[in-house]
DNA sequence: GATAAAGTCTACCGAATATATAGAGTTAAG
DNA sequence: CTTAACTCTATATATTCGGTAGACTTTATC
């Protein structure tokens, strides 16, 4: 399960892309029904990875600043919720050997959470905020994938 | 990132399929380097789900109920770890709505992780306990669906 | 230059979850 | 009837999650 906060920050910058201009925090907030203070951390690391730029004072707000399509899925969770890998020894952000794994060659596990992460990052990092844009109703695939959409 | 919970209990299933045999508790924990009385509980919920059969007494221990190639990843997953779904309104085994999602159809991100779990699932599903008991030097795919393996 | 309204920064907090430990109880073999 | 296994329930401890609080800084406008 992803956080509640990647949810949220996933969610704003979809907002963002949409408005196509500086929001406030608080407009965003209520939009998208996030808890205020909650979404300025959120934002703040945002801005702290050049995802998005900052005004302050009135006026203030903030908007992208890079362009919706190079916004990926993948980017925004690996700042929120850390690595996308289901094991530290895959993690390609965050490697850590598994504390109790002798060696990693062995590993009974290691190999099938390997594709697992790599099915996942397949999507995660092809996905872009962008993709989320288009209305609901005639939703088509992000790039052309007719398999990916398959049930369920 | 799946717990070490979870880990431990592919371990130390995949410990049972090798024996073939019974294997009290404390020699799994002793080889796999599991802290007992922690697998003891790991045990204790894979028996309550019908994947091992214990003896009790002397000369008791721990064996499979189900062959190996029958328990997948993703069933011990589940038990373990609870559902696969990144948002608990894409699980199967415990739906739930995004509390904060107006409606689904029109949720911005929903599709996207719609995609993940169903790639993940597509490997959980399909891997057993059996596939991790090859040789890891010739390892090859779990049962030939060369499409599961494709690049990426 | 005072005020108001925006973002910034740091700290804190309660609840839940993860990772175990402890120990008394039950079963079965010898 | 003793020993050695599994069983069950409770407890402990650390970390993470989701969120609040409040003081501070910046900027537009009067």
């Amino acid at each position: 399960m992803i956080s509640q906060k990647a949810k949220y920050a996933l969610r704003a910058l979809v907002e963002l892309a949409r408005e196509g201009d500086s929001l406030m925090i608080g407009e965003i907030a209520a939009r998208k029904h996030i808890p205020r203070k909650f979404l300025e951390q959120i934002l703040l690391e945002m801005k702290r990875h050049g995802i998005v730029h900052s005004r302050r004072g009135k006026l203030g707000g903030y908007s992208l600043l890079m362009p919706p399509d190079k916004i990926t899925y993948g980017q925004v969770l690996r700042i929120i919720d850390g690595p996308i890998a289901p094991l530290p020894c895959l993690s390609r952000i965050a490697y850590r050997r598994c504390a109790d794994c002798k060696t990693e060659e062995t590993c009974e596990i290691r190999r099938v959470f390997a594709r697992v992460a790599e099915s996942a990052r397949d999507v995660l990092d092809r996905t872009t905020i962008a993709d989320s844009l288009e209305s609901p109703l005639l939703a088509d695939e992000p790039q052309g994938g007719a398999r990916a959409m398959a049930r369920l």
